[in-house]
DNA sequence: TATTCTCTTTCACCTAGTGAAATCACTATG
DNA sequence: CATAGTGATTTCACTAGGTGAAAGAGAATA
């Protein structure tokens, strides 16, 4: 085993990444999967094989590869068992009532690596609002989400860096796990036209009373 | 590599099924896991580390594996792209209307191996009605469901073996897709009381309608 | 303190995985 | 209808990478 991998498996590793391109594109030919990890076709090839004779992935008539029905039924079964499940359930209504109070969407997130995921939400009603964020990942550095996941700076600041998207403000305070940690994060996000000065008191208010309450049940949940 | 292996990997195999065996546990321990697999604890650690390593696996402060960020955000992902997404999207109005015309559950299922998975549902409004099936696997061999996926059997049928659950009756019809296979199978699944021979001919009709034109949308989708 | 449990680390062995190169299967292009 | 070009597939000799028995470290129970 070379210098850095010492607790690492090279093929297995491969194979994961292999997988989360598929899923990321969606669709995939061997050719553009192998190219994505830096791979010799041959060995992108024997590992797309084996994920697909496990289902994992699937191959339609033109060769290329797209997720097959083990890892939706993983997928599934991750969403609506498990812990996460436990968090979005606990945390669905608290984002809804926050949603409605502001006006805005609200969010809920969690740190993958050095990111953060979206993992939960709750749309504002408004014609203009923020959508579609659910699965998606961003930076944690020069981002509030990644800032509250990381413990850094107060909790609820409003934001407009418009470090990941122009035009985009935040409110995002830190939801506190059993064991006392910072496990999640509440954020409202909407555009910063309307998340401005005037607002801020209210929304900050409400997304931290959110992050409260959900931390709260979090630590009795009966 | 020895015989039966020549176009797998074994040690991203073992980490796949390690993944499988925490996402439908929920929660496990290594020991549990490692049993799970048949494998040695150090090498099931081994995998479960670099698992958790890539964020795939969540460890507890007691030792206990669950999924873990990047995976969730896979199958959030997976499940709102791609083409599993697209099957889906198109079967929702589908099953919607299905479980409102019979008052039954309907379901949407593909197949993984051999085993059929349920994707996606529209649930009856009743009080004694059947639920929770997503995400959930059957075997093909000696259910409806099977019999339709693997293209035995007429469509349609309405058996009541009690093969997976005493008391369940199904109405199964098969999803064509656009290069002509069976690609999915739209059921209802409801008592077997409510599901007699009264009742067959409506139900029967409503599922092969759906199923059939499900198939058709999938064909000329604009 | 002894005993038993589960998790973790180590390390010598050798099989399982690797990837360059050859081959095959198409399909644009002259 | 050759011909070159593109991408998927197979082969195979090499050895890096993965394996798992065994020993070590805690933690829990008697």
């Amino acid at each position: 085993m070379t210098s850095s991998t010492l607790h690492k498996s090279r093929s297995a590793e491969r194979a994961l990444h292999l997988l989360d391109a598929v899923v990321t594109a969606g669709s995939i030919s061997l050719g553009d999967a192998a190219k994505s990890l830096d791979l010799p076709t041959s060995t992108a090839l024997r590992h797309l094989k084996a994920l697909e004779h496990d289902g994992y992935l699937d191959r339609d008539t033109h060769g290329m590869f797209s997720v097959g029905p083990t890892f939706l039924r993983l997928a599934l079964t991750s969403l609506r068992e498990g812990p996460a499940a436990h968090l979005t359930t606990a945390a669905r209504p608290h984002l809804d009532r926050l949603a409605e109070a502001t006006g805005e969407s609200a969010y809920l997130a969690v740190r993958e690596r050095s990111r953060a995921v979206y993992i939960a939400t709750a749309e504002s009603t408004r014609a203009i609002r923020h959508v579609g964020w659910v699965g998606r990942t961003v930076p944690l550095k020069g981002t509030a989400v990644g800032a509250t996941l990381t413990g850094d700076g107060e909790p609820a600041v409003l934001r407009n860096t418009g470090s990941v998207e122009p035009d985009v403000a935040a409110a995002v305070a830190p939801v506190i796990g059993p064991d006392g940690t910072v496990i999640a994060a509440i954020s409202v996000l909407g555009p910063s036209s309307r998340l401005d000065d005037s607002s801020t008191d209210t929304v900050t208010t409400a997304v931290l009373a959110a992050a409260e309450s959900l931390s709260h049940d979090l630590r009795g949940p009966k």
